[in-house]
RNA sequence: GGUCCCGUAGCCAAGUGGCUAAGGCAAUGGACUGCAACUCCGUGACCGCCGGUUCGAAUCCGGCCGGGACCUCCA
């Protein structure tokens, strides 16, 4: 299986520092407001990884935090007039919905900075002690000079990123380089400290947490182009300076979402929030696996609507296929794998092998769909429609998506029955009330 | 200004040196059908432009045009 690393700008076998287990860790939002769409590609790319790795048999330890301090979660605190942990609290709430309504699962460990603000606070002395770190009036920066190869993961030139820096006239800092691991503050939640009361950098927060809870180097470190400068960059930095490490084996990073093709922008109202998707949860997540995830992708109404009618295709065959044995009392039958099956099967793991080429999966998907569809309208396959339900359960599985299919009741059967009768006699009046019941429930 | 990425049919998108350039949406012709819906079969590409390397390029190199990202809080 072959990852594209962007510590290496190239395409590696991934292997594992324990057999058989993934450690990996996914930098995660800042609790401040519902998460947009954009917020949702990485939720859902790094979901599909993590089901993945489980479907090839590895034990998966998946960590993504919660940034619960920060100006912006301090500015929205003041602003609506709670605390931070209130702000915190009700956002956390919400991204959980929105994630699971996207598809993707929740169960996994979401540490907190404040959980961990011990942790940070040491991590911060300890570069202070071996002098990566200086203090300046309560603050505490970070001494990037030290590190030789600064911007390693972001391909910059230290030289090149000093010319575009800003000149911050008031600023305390050796280096304008230098990143903040401590601020002091009196605005806002404060926490005392050797530095003094203040809270800290943004930096700081992952890796401390990652020593923390992995005790070491974890095997893929993942999040949004964006943040690979600074702050991947600056993660890197600061687990040198301690340990002399990359924090990670592989770096993953996924491209970002942009709306008629310019990047979000609250202010200019391009924006869109997943709790205001509506009922296309599926759809969005299918349009947003459809597109490597390296890449940029585009939303615009009319793409998302095309997987929409996309998602509609697959989970009306799956549900055909589902119900057709079900009537038949036959969905416990001995599944017979085709040819055909077979190569899709293959080919969906093929691409999936291939640095997560979810589109190339998706594709796979959708001949499976063709080929069901195919043998849906002949008789005598029950045997290829089993082997075709399982084989889209787990492609389900894998990437996320759920057809909301279960077994008819008797109820169910027995309006099906009555309305195929009817037919049958040319009892058309009858036919049509039968199937608007069927429709209602969802049946047909 | 510095660093970097992208430009494939009306739309989305795979493909990164070699069979007739995947797949989806839309459109359109046909089949199926009590009417619908669904579904099936068929129909679409001088791969942004110009030049170069090569037996051979959408794929590599150079230039141009167009779009975008990061360098600054932002996933």
């Amino acid at each position: 299986m072959r990852i594209f690393n962007t510590l290496t700008n190239k395409l590696e076998e991934f292997v594992p520092i324990h057999e058989d287990t993934v450690n990996m860790y996914v930098c995660g939002p800042t609790v401040y407001n519902y998460i947009h769409i954009g917020n949702a590609r990485p939720v859902i790319f790094f979901d599909v990884v993590r089901r993945y790795f489980e479907h090839k048999g590895y034990t998966v330890n998946f960590v993504s935090n919660f940034t619960d301090v920060d100006d912006k979660v301090i500015t929205k605190a003041l602003e609506d007039e709670m605390s931070e942990l209130e702000v915190a609290n009700k956002f956390i709430e919400a991204f959980y919905r929105d994630a699971q309504r996207v598809g993707s699962s929740t169960k996994y460990l979401a540490p907190r900075v404040t959980e961990y603000m011990s942790s940070i606070i040491s991590y911060i002395e300890r570069l202070v002690e071996k002098d990566y770190a200086y203090q300046v009036d309560g603050d505490v920066y970070f001494r990037v000079g030290k590190i030789d190869d600064y911007g390693i993961l972001s391909g910059r030139k230290v030289e090149d990123l000093k010319e575009g820096a800003r000149i911050d006239v008031n600023s305390r800092k050796e280096n304008p380089l230098d990143f903040t691991l401590w601020k002091s503050t009196d605005v806002g939640i404060t926490w005392p400290s050797p530095f003094g009361e203040g809270r800290p950098g943004w930096h700081t927060e992952c890796v401390a947490m990652i020593n923390d809870i992995f005790g070491g180097k974890i095997d893929i470190h993942g999040g949004g182009s964006e943040i690979k400068f600074p702050h991947h960059e600056n993660e890197i930095a600061q687990a040198k300076a301690l340990d002399g490490t990359n924090i990670a084996n592989y770096w993953m990073h996924n491209g970002q979402l942009n709306i008629d093709d310019k990047k979000m922008s609250k202010s200019e109202g391009r924006i869109v929030l997943v709790k205001d998707l509506d009922h296309d949860y599926m759809g969005f997540r299918l349009f947003s696996l459809s597109t490597h995830y390296r890449s940029p992708i585009n939303y615009t109404d009319d793409i998302l609507d095309s997987y929409v009618k996309d998602w509609d295709r697959t989970r009306r065959v799956y549900k055909q296929s589902y119900y057709s044995l079900d009537l038949k009392d036959a969905l416990e039958v001995k599944s017979e794998q085709t040819p055909e099956l077979k190569g899709i099967e293959l080919k969906f793991m093929d691409a999936m092998d291939n640095d997560f080429n979810t589109a190339n999966a998706i594709t796979e998907l959708q001949n499976l769909v063709k080929y069901t569809n195919q043998i849906l309208r002949k008789s005598d396959t029950e045997h290829a429609l089993k082997a075709a339900i399982e084989l889209f359960d787990t492609f389900f599985r894998i990437l996320g998506l759920d057809p909301g299919v279960t077994k008819l009741s008797a109820t169910d059967k027995a309006i099906y029955m009555e309305w195929a009768d009817a037919r049958r006699n040319k009892e058309f009046d009858k036919a049509d009330r039968l199937r608007e019941k069927l429709q209602e429930r969802g049946i047909l």
